[in-house]
RNA sequence: GACCCUAUCGUCUAGAGGCCUAGGACAAUACCCUUUCACGGUAUGAACCCGGGUUCGAAUCCCGGUGGGGUCGCCA
């Protein structure tokens, strides 16, 4: 049974290097038809925060990445992990160690100049035929792992390939804080093992802790799960992403727009490929994703092709679906009500020439709303000629039915009696029904936007002079 | 600094010794389509980090260098 998880600490919210690792631990466990598990690493009381977790969960489900088992809460297993402390004690695997935060600082300041990696010494690590000092008085003790001192660690990682780190570069880390609260590296072996965990595909960052915890897998009798670590996602610049630059929420994404398939879609393919396959759906994903195509090196993000895609699933949406999209944006700028435009329609005429859901709705305002186009833009459009033709067409659009293909031929005899080509009248209609010069086809516009409004706005143009 | 990882067009990538005069996609440029702007279509330019090996043959394997990244917490 294969079995995935995905583990952020709530420390903030769901960010776009997030999203892919819970993407591929998801889709790996789709693929092999095993269950994935969601998992809150809130062991520090201290940073972790409910709004997180609320925040890390919306932005699944605005994905669509359903876990089959969890939450899990690492602060409601505490016992589990005690008793586990306790084991470790009584085998002599773990020992109490009394190095204050200062003397820990020291330390590492002289190895540090020395020209050493940091590291704890094993100042208080019991050895057979070692006397260690007596306890201080009133110290809370911190519980560290015995970490084996000779050989090496070594594991056949799912997208690294092979990993070797000497033990001896690995000292005895805390599992227990002086408070008695466990810490992540002892965690995440603890909760991997009890439910568990078949592959552990998680973030880059973590390399350097697998050794670590074999060990500990290894010092508990537990099964080894499978590792796979996913190199990092850089930003548009090539920077590094960070709280500070770049590294924004999934759900600012839906604020800006875009959809979740093209976000899952554009994050599937950065960092893992399926020969030239581009565009696909998840459960197409699901089908081909695997490890042996994960790419091991670092991808840059790129927004433009993000757009591409984002343009291109907007292309096929279901315009109903689009049409609610629309309304939830006009209603933050206070415009839903009071009006009667079909705004499905307006979404087909316009799915297919916008980057995103907020420039539809930006397209839809002349629809909802009676545009104002200065005087300057009336003025460039609207010449004699023009208002001469435009309010010929007026007559003609009083009274004729109100379907495309006739609004069309009124048109084309408005331009025939006046000598003009379609552009020459075209665009200023557009100016003066929607504002702007530009638009899809005008007799499509014209159809949805419906004879009162196109009269209205004609008449007003047109103003008091002309009749 | 130490340790670990990594390196193909500007970007995401295909590539698992001959199929590579290195393929696709985004972006760029040009043209076409057109009722404007888009969309769409066609075409063009654009890359194997460097140096040594191994081999009849290397983008692909090995070593070194360089660049990039990660880690070195009583954070996760």
């Amino acid at each position: 049974m294969i079995r995935t998880r995905f583990a952020p600490s709530p420390t903030g919210y769901l960010h776009i290097g997030g999203a892919r690792t819970a993407l591929y631990a998801w889709a790996y466990a789709r693929r092999h038809g095993g269950a994935f598990i969601l998992r809150i690493e809130d062991t520090d009381l201290a940073r972790s925060t409910p709004a997180a977790v609320q925040a890390i969960i919306d932005g699944m489900r605005w994905l669509g990445l359903a876990h089959d088992e969890g939450p899990f809460y690492q602060t409601q297993r505490f016992p589990r992990y005690k008793e586990v402390v306790a084991q470790l004690l009584a085998a002599g695997q773990a020992y109490p160690c009394y190095t204050s935060a200062d003397e820990l600082e020291q330390l590492r300041e002289a190895q540090r100049a020395r020209g050493e990696k940091p590291r704890y010494d094993g100042r208080w690590r019991p050895e057979p035929g070692r006397t260690l000092p007596p306890a201080p008085p009133g110290v809370a003790p911190v519980i560290r792992f015995k970490n084996p001192q000779d050989g090496v660690v070594s594991w056949e990682d799912g997208v690294k390939g092979r990993i070797t780190v000497a033990n001896a570069e690995l000292d005895d880390f805390v599992i227990a804080r002086g408070d008695g609260t466990p810490t992540y590296n002892f965690c995440v072996v603890v909760d991997d093992w009890d439910m568990r965990i078949s592959h552990v595909i998680r973030g880059d960052d973590h390399v350097n802790n697998t050794p670590r915890q074999i060990n500990l897998f290894h010092a508990l009798g537990a099964p080894l799960p499978n590792f796979a670590h996913l190199s990092m996602i850089l930003g548009d610049d090539g920077q590094k992403l960070s709280k500070r630059h770049g590294a924004v929420s999934v759900l600012q994404y839906e604020e800006d727009g875009y959809l979740p398939e093209a976000v899952l879609n554009y994050l599937a393919r950065l960092g893992w490929s399926h020969g030239d396959e581009e565009i696909f759906t998840m459960a197409q994903f699901c089908a081909w994703f695997d490890l042996d195509h994960v790419t091991a090196s670092a991808a840059q993000f790129n927004t433009e092709k993000l757009n591409w895609l984002n343009a291109h699933y907007l292309k096929q949406a279901d315009p109903a679906r689009l049409a609610a999209e629309i309304e939830r944006r006009l209603a933050g700028q206070g415009l839903d009500r009071g009006h009667d435009i079909d705004l499905a329609r307006v979404a087909t005429l316009y799915r297919e020439r916008v980057g995103n859901l907020n420039e539809l709705a930006d397209a839809a305002h002349p629809f909802v709303r009676a545009p104002h186009p200065s005087a300057e833009l009336l003025a460039q459009h609207l010449s004699p000629a023009v208002r001469e033709a435009l309010a010929s067409l007026r007559g003609k659009f009083a009274g004729v039915a109100w379907e495309q293909p006739v609004l069309a031929a009124a048109l084309k005899e408005t331009l025939a009696a006046h000598g003009m080509k379609m552009p020459q009248l075209a665009i200023p209609l557009r100016v003066v029904l929607l504002g702007q010069p530009q638009s899809p086809a005008i007799d499509a516009v014209l159809e949805v936007l419906g004879r009162d409004r196109v009269c209205e706005r004609i008449d007003a143009a047109l103003g008091p002079a002309t009749s």
